[in-house]
DNA sequence: GCAATAGTGTCTTTTAGACAGTATCTT
DNA sequence: AAGATACTGTCTAAAAGACACTATTGC
């Protein structure tokens, strides 16, 4: 039998966003082989003809399967080696993106069988996923939990204008725990990334007040 | 002409190391082409009839090229493109690794024209390297900082006895700035990953402790 | 007024920075 | 004793945690 010359390489991305307050991943049921039929993170192989970047082809993938055009990735880590794909030698570079929460419905299941947001959280059993990828899943999670541990703020996962309280609440649901307002809000006042806007939200108690993230606004570190 | 189908696949090394209380970086001069002639962070080409993993492609380049063996790499991301390699459509992972300090001029150079290690200082006007592994060691450095900042101990750059002064030489050589020794000292006292030893280093002042890593020492995060 | 959520004030605890002071060796 | 480096103590400043308090709406 003749060895492989090249590996087999693909882009996953681990979609995040929040629904009813908590974290939730997009999830993909495979329909081809290998592993067809189980759940999976979305991703596809390399194609060198129309990529410019394994982050191009992270989001080539994402649109074509469901329809959602997700302009930053970024890096989590790769996985790569001879037994992880029944394809052969191989290497997935994973990424991690965010999507905001008033944008969660808005996905078109075209290439795949089934699409599901999956909680996220702890105590949840999560599905077993195939491949590597409940290992992936791990990885993208402590590198988003990371960054918003170093205070950046997930503004990614708001809709454009947003309260303290709902940033708080994504916080807390990236986190999976809770976090004092006080000193949440003492954090981030004055933030660059925050823009007050002359709005408030109005329900059956005090209005709150909107914010947006700032123009120049980035996740990275 | 045709089309590539594959990608070229390669792992590149950022190994750090301590001379003269200077953080340095190996380079390698290409005796082949692409890039003949140019300094370069070392690298090669993944084999995967031989390889286990892209840390496994790195680990065997160093011990190729320098006949050193690494136990233990970090990633750092991945580069690819079309253009960053004129061998065309390229994937590079990076990873940087630590070489401790009294092993530093126990490298033998055998496929490579020469071998430096060059100074990583802000001010010093670092070498030009080939493709973008300008690029890839300023991540890479960034990513090392970042460990130290965030209260790693880079104990792997150390010799297995070292004294807290060194430790501190240390931090400050990769940081690029002078840290408060008291404040040092009260951060890394009582830390799981340095032991105590009953052994002191004698000169022509008061005696030193030394330290050892402890036998589950990780710089990871 | 009451319920509900927005938003602030303040006390305490922890951590980091600055820097002076003491300790122990060789010569 | 002098010189050198190891090591400690203490004051202060900044940040984080806990938690009570006030503010503004709809009903």
């Amino acid at each position: 039998m003749e060895r492989v010359l090249y590996p087999f390489v693909t882009a996953d991305t681990a979609l995040f966003s929040i629904d009813e307050d908590e974290l939730k991943v997009l999830l993909v049921r495979r329909s081809n082989a290998p592993a067809k039929g189980e759940w999976a993170l979305p991703g596809g192989a390399l194609k060198p003809a129309i990529d410019t970047s394994l982050e191009d082809t992270a989001r080539r993938v994402l649109r074509d399967k469901i329809s959602v055009d997700i302009p930053h990735l970024e890096q989590v880590r790769s996985f790569s080696g001879p037994d992880r794909d029944a394809r052969g030698w191989s290497i997935s570079q994973l990424f991690y993106a965010l999507l905001p929460r008033d944008k969660i419905d808005a996905l078109v299941k075209t290439k795949v069988e089934a699409v599901e947001w999956s909680p996220v959280a702890e105590g949840s059993s999560r599905r077993r996923l195939a491949f590597d990828h409940d290992a992936q899943l791990s990885a993208a999670l402590k590198v988003l939990r990371g960054r918003v541990e170093q205070h950046a703020l997930p503004l990614h996962l708001l809709p454009q204008r947003f309260t303290l309280t709902g940033l708080q609440r994504t916080v807390e649901a990236i986190l999976g725990h809770e976090v004092d307002k006080s000193a949440f809000r003492r954090r981030i006042k004055g933030s660059p990334d925050l823009v007050e806007l002359d709005e408030y939200v109005r329900g059956a108690q005090r209005p709150a007040q909107l914010f947006r993230a700032s123009d120049d606004f980035s996740f990275e570190a």
